[in-house]
DNA sequence: TTGACAAGTTAGACACAACTAACTATATTC
DNA sequence: GAATATAGTTAGTTGTGTCTAACTTGTCAA
């Protein structure tokens, strides 16, 4: 039962990724909290700790506080740089609107890999470091400013 | 139980892009095509397609051809080009290679709305009529073979 | 025209991920 | 330190999507 397999459900990345933030924000993880995070009612929280547990990504007893292992930790930071990286390609480069990118790179962040992941953020920093970095931005703004 | 609502789920939108795929390579779309296209048994093509006529999006009896309605057939379309403008970032842009590519796309097309693929289509234009359109590949590969 | 094979369906099981209702443990407050 | 509020869990249900095994339908060839 103790499920150390690789893949991790989009749903369990969600966990994962919900504790991560959490911890970073300085308070406790606690059920209660991750489950307003997701959006999802609190038993469904509970089964996934136990989840994550038995996959040896989180430190879990019940009643007890949450942490990660360090193999849960840098699972967790993977899962955060891809949506970081996804948001920010939506925000910075197509000029999506913020909560509609937050939206799309929490479910896409779950279809791209490690390699895909490299060349986004490379590519980011490669158009960052252009002279003419948002000049799409202002182009399909000047698209719609036109029809309308 | 006619479940006319709007939202499909990530797998209902496989099948039906896989049937909107097979339709338009000429032949017809039959379960087993579907079944193997998508890499699931055969019973299972058969609840999908249930859920689907439920949905209005094909006309489908028992033991029938299989067509997709007209409703069925915009949104296949909508899905085919969400999928075809994320695999032509990954590739055309990124410089992935072409089946991981194809992966993720299939998974990431569930997660992007029409306005990010209206934006994302516009900026594969937009890109692809600049000089330096591949400026980036060719910087990437580089910076791989100065490692290696 | 009937036998055999391929295609499709039904039946039944399972895994996952969610929910509500009800119970238990922990914390807080007086 | 007992009463109460809050957090967390258990139990039981549901929906979705998959599977295998077995049955039915359709097709084609001898």
């Amino acid at each position: 039962m103790s499920e150390t397999g690789k893949q991790l459900s989009a749903s369990l990345e969600d966990y994962l990724e919900a504790i991560f933030l959490l911890s970073q924000s300085g308070k406790v993880a606690r059920s209660k909290d991750i489950a307003e995070h997701l959006g999802v009612a609190r038993p469904s929280v509970t089964g996934a700790l136990r989840s994550l547990t038995s996959r040896r990504l989180i430190h879990y007893k019940p009643y007890g506080y949450i942490t990660l292992t360090e193999k849960g930790l840098r699972m967790a930071g993977k899962i955060s740089r891809r949506h970081a990286a996804l948001e920010s390609f939506f925000v910075d480069i197509l000029g999506v609107e913020h909560a509609a990118a937050e939206r799309a790179a929490c479910m896409a962040e779950h279809a791209v890999g490690g390699d895909i992941t490299a060349r986004l953020t490379a590519y980011l920093d490669f158009v960052a470091g252009q002279q003419d970095a948002d000049a799409f931005k202002l182009y399909y703004d000047s698209l719609r400013n036109v029809q309308s």
